[in-house]
DNA sequence: GCTACACTATGACGACTGTTATAAACAAGG
DNA sequence: CCTTGTTTATAACAGTCGTCATAGTGTAGC
């Protein structure tokens, strides 16, 4: 029953850590006990160790909003865009400021050694996947292609940006500017 | 001679840190080594421990790209924005993507206890100052105050994301994207 | 000279890190 | 029953972390 349940529990469990204190904070110890599974599992389902661990949690954030993100622009580049901005904006307000985007989060953190290489990588392909999927639903709606990139692209950073720096100050008001912002963009490009 | 000079040794190695590996993955040990310092010594310094280096090397980044802003923003909005943009870039490709903005690393490294909550005052108070830097010039440019207070965070936001963004990809790309959408959209307003 | 104070040097403390090894428990298949 | 393979349990490794204490060096003022 449990089998590839612990194993899920654990990716799920790196990602929040991930988002709420950052790479190097989130210990396997820590993301173990709290997914109710013992050190010593962790690099039976990982042998990769924590860099393996950690891209799968990229990964899998990274699809968790992939989907729902997908679901969304099929009503139009708008309506995602909203989705996308709520869905950040949850994140905010449901953690007090304590969590943010776990994809964010390993990208600032330095990649010494070619282990972290993997989960910038990962990283990398998500932003990219993000982008890619606003960009195509602008250019379904008559957007020209160099412009729905460039859009695409300033929406991913300025919503990742705008949770940072809702972090900091800890209030919603730089996501709703930038919300207030995007949609009225977005609005005149393929409105 | 070197009396108040290590401990600015100490700020801006640690910025220079924090801005690579994070705040976490910082250490007081390799700050001290970096700028030549004893670790005895930093604690001399900085009697309230890493939070309160940390703070300062905050402050100290945000007053040196702040004041080059405000320089910059003498010309117009749209020099600033510029300037602002260029100087990341600038961070980017001179470190081959491994350094970004230590303001924003900390900024998504959670604060359990009292002492990083200081780190983080100090993280919003950089963003606020900059984004006030920039409304106030699309204000004195005849734009509404409340179109320019979103645009001014719209700016610092996207910034932030891109950077983050051309960390992960290893690519301006995001970065030249963003700096397009931005330039055309402050143009439109204050031009 | 000597006292006062800013800084350095050195080393230790308890706690935590990623990782590995080894042995025990457990399930399923024959 | 017994064997095979997956999962757990436990402990240990070498290293780093933030922080503190203590003794030492210097240098400036009287």
């Amino acid at each position: 029953m449990t089998e590839a349940d612990a194993r899920r529990r654990l990716v799920a469990g790196a990602a929040d850590m991930i988002r709420r204190r950052g790479l190097n904070a989130t210990s396997i110890r820590e993301v173990a006990k709290h997914a109710a599974t013992p050190l010593g599992s962790t690099y039976h389902y990982f042998p990769g160790g924590k860099q393996q661990l950690a891209a799968e949690a990229v990964r899998f954030a990274g699809e968790t909003v992939g989907r729902m993100l997908a679901g969304q622009l099929a009503a139009g580049p708008v309506d995602g865009l909203r989705a996308f901005l709520a869905l950040w904006r949850e994140v905010l307000v449901g953690s007090e400021f304590r969590a943010g985007c776990p994809v964010l989060a390993v990208s600032v953190e330095e990649a010494p050694d070619e282990d972290r290489l993997a989960v910038l990588t990962a990283a990398a392909a998500v932003f990219d996947g993000w982008e890619t999927q606003l960009a195509d639903s602008l250019r379904d709606h008559g957007v020209a292609d160099g412009e729905a990139e460039e859009l695409a692209t300033l929406v991913v950073a300025a919503a990742e940006g705008a949770v940072a720096l809702c972090r900091a100050q800890r209030s919603t008001v730089p996501l709703d500017r930038v919300a207030a912002r995007l949609e009225s963009l977005l609005t005149a490009a393929a409105g």
